[in-house]
DNA sequence: TCTATTCATTGACATTCGTCGATGAATGGA
DNA sequence: TCCATTCATCGACGAATGTCAATGAATAGA
């Protein structure tokens, strides 16, 4: 019996075999597309901006705290409208964008199970 | 007095200024790399590996649970190393791998930073 | 109906990211 | 000293991302 053979899950034996990770896949990847949505500065103070206002705020209201250009203001919404960090409604002409508390309060939930405790 | 050069912030005054995003944009910054670093499946899943086992994991034990080559396994601990969320120490030949658990402790209260509360 | 305003979508571009194969550095043992 | 093993780094590649300018869709008001 040669030395590949051996039992334990690793070659040589002199430690024990790692544990698998306990999440799952699936999990795993709906986890990333949270953080991914959260990944960029710009997308932050957007959420940040909607939180600090406690009435819904138009488009054309957030364009103006940032130096990028409204379709780009628009594509970030819509990522965060997406993972359903923001919800969105229409008064007329204009689309009025607030936060949704209850998608953030599940992070600490998320960041528990990714630390197994 | 054109209506261009109203006070309240918005063109036409029908509804309040918004108020501006508070978190500061190196903050914004700092928070933006944290969540870059979970944005991917693969980072999370080697994270909750590393949680998963109570004892520090080397990289070929790591690499075992893994349909993907040991540099790219590498490649991820580096960007999980250099944001905190894991430490290394090598023994002789072996670098061993654990998670940092103070790390992801600190996301609930960046949770409520950018949700103002 | 026509015009102005608000916002989303499209197409394009440079940059970043995840992955790989190949190679290099460090360590331990023969 | 030489070799085997472990792990990090490099260079390259396709895919995804953030941004913009241009355009389109929807609505309100004249």
């Amino acid at each position: 019996m040669s030395r590949k053979t051996e039992v334990s899950g690793n070659g040589c034996g002199c430690r024990p075999a790692a544990v698998a990770p306990k999440l799952p896949r699936i999990r795993a990847r709906e986890y990333a597309g949270w953080f991914k949505a959260l990944a960029d500065p710009t997308r932050i103070r957007i959420l940040n901006l909607l939180a600090a206002n406690r009435e819904p705020v138009c488009v054309c209201d957030i364009v103006k705290h940032f130096p990028i250009g409204q379709p780009t203001i628009s594509h970030h919404l819509k990522i965060l409208r997406d993972t359903c960090f923001v919800k969105a409604e229409r008064r007329g002409t204009f689309m009025y964008y607030r936060v949704n508390r209850n998608c953030l309060a599940e992070f600490p939930q998320a960041a528990r199970l990714i630390m197994d405790v």
